[in-house]
DNA sequence: AACACGTGGGA
DNA sequence: TTCCCAAGTGT
């Protein structure tokens, strides 16, 4: 039975080619799905693998993690950036004990209604730990629809009802099959169809691909500017992190005060660690990480 | 609907 | 060096 023209071609690409991660593995539960999925928003595979090995490790379920304090949270998740993941973290585990009798649940919306679970980390869930049939739309199956299918060289900044619509219509009708491709649509966009330059020779669908057999046109829409980093907000937050996390109790404020000379902007960056709950002020003047 | 939110590696 | 990008989410 062939599902979408690009199904059995794909299919069979990722039976030879894909990684093997250790939350693909046929064990890994649930809550080492939903952990993994979370450390990836973001962050590159090779920087989630030994943050992954290590949170497992400690915390093996969400019982594991709703016993500790936040704080030990936001310490383990070390420089994988983006912090109020781990609190996110953190608060799922204290749902999912309190809540959902310490399983992560199996149910889409229910999975949605979790801190730090969008529409991708719910359906990727759902589908990767549970089995169950949602398209899975990230930034690797945007592109490459984007190429294979619409003819661009890259999807539209935000993810629109169309690419939704278009991810849905292609999503093969058996559950274990539609699971088979969201994972495999999404390792080749991770390995082949990258962003950058995309290895065409090694594509199990060239010879479909919209964009390619259109030539290759370049990019047209508006200019996609980076966001800068040097001189942010961000890095102060990140500076003023990295001294609580690496001291195992409370600072005082000279330590803070030590790693931006900008009064006005530093005082601004901890007023927003404390507001987002990274960051405990404790009565007698220092700060830690949270409680 | 833009924008904030960390960090590090590759070109 | 600078810029882009990496399994996004919340406001």
């Amino acid at each position: 039975m062939i599902d979408n023209p690009y199904s059995t071609a794909v299919l069979a690409w990722y039976e030879r080619n894909a990684r093997d991660l250790p939350w693909r593995a046929d064990g890994a539960s649930p809550w080492s799905v939903l952990v993994s999925e979370v450390m990836l928003q973001q962050t590159p595979v090779v920087r989630v693998l030994p943050a992954w090995e290590a949170w497992m490790r400690r915390w093996p379920t969400p019982a594991d993690l709703a016993a500790e304090p936040s704080g030990e949270a936001v310490r383990m998740w070390n420089r994988l950036g983006y912090p109020r993941r781990a609190l996110n973290l953190h608060a799922c585990a204290r749902t999912i004990t309190e809540r959902h009798g310490g399983e992560v649940p199996d149910d889409h919306a229910e999975l949605l209604a979790l801190p730090g679970i969008g529409a991708y980390t719910a359906a990727a869930v759902a589908s990767f730990a549970y089995g169950q049939r949602h398209a899975v739309l990230d930034t690797n199956v945007r592109r490459v629809l984007a190429r294979a299918v619409t003819g661009v060289q890259y999807p539209p900044k935000a993810a629109t009802r169309g690419e939704t619509a278009l991810a849905e219509e292609l999503l093969p009708e058996n559950a274990p099959t539609a699971v088979r491709w969201s994972v495999a649509v999404m390792e080749l966009g991770a390995l082949v169809c990258t962003a950058r330059s995309p290895a065409c020779a090694d594509c199990p669908i060239a010879d479909r691909c919209a964009w390619r057999a259109a030539g290759y046109p370049a990019y047209d829409g508006p200019p996609r500017r980076g966001q800068r980093y040097a001189g942010t907000d961000r890095q102060v937050r990140g500076r003023l992190l990295a001294v609580l996390r690496a001291s195992p109790g409370p600072v005082d404020k000279p330590a803070l005060d030590a790693v931006w000379d900008d009064p006005v902007q530093r005082e601004r960056a901890l007023d927003a660690l404390i507001a987002d709950g990274l960051v405990d002020p404790l009565d007698d003047g220092r700060y830690a990480l949270p409680g």
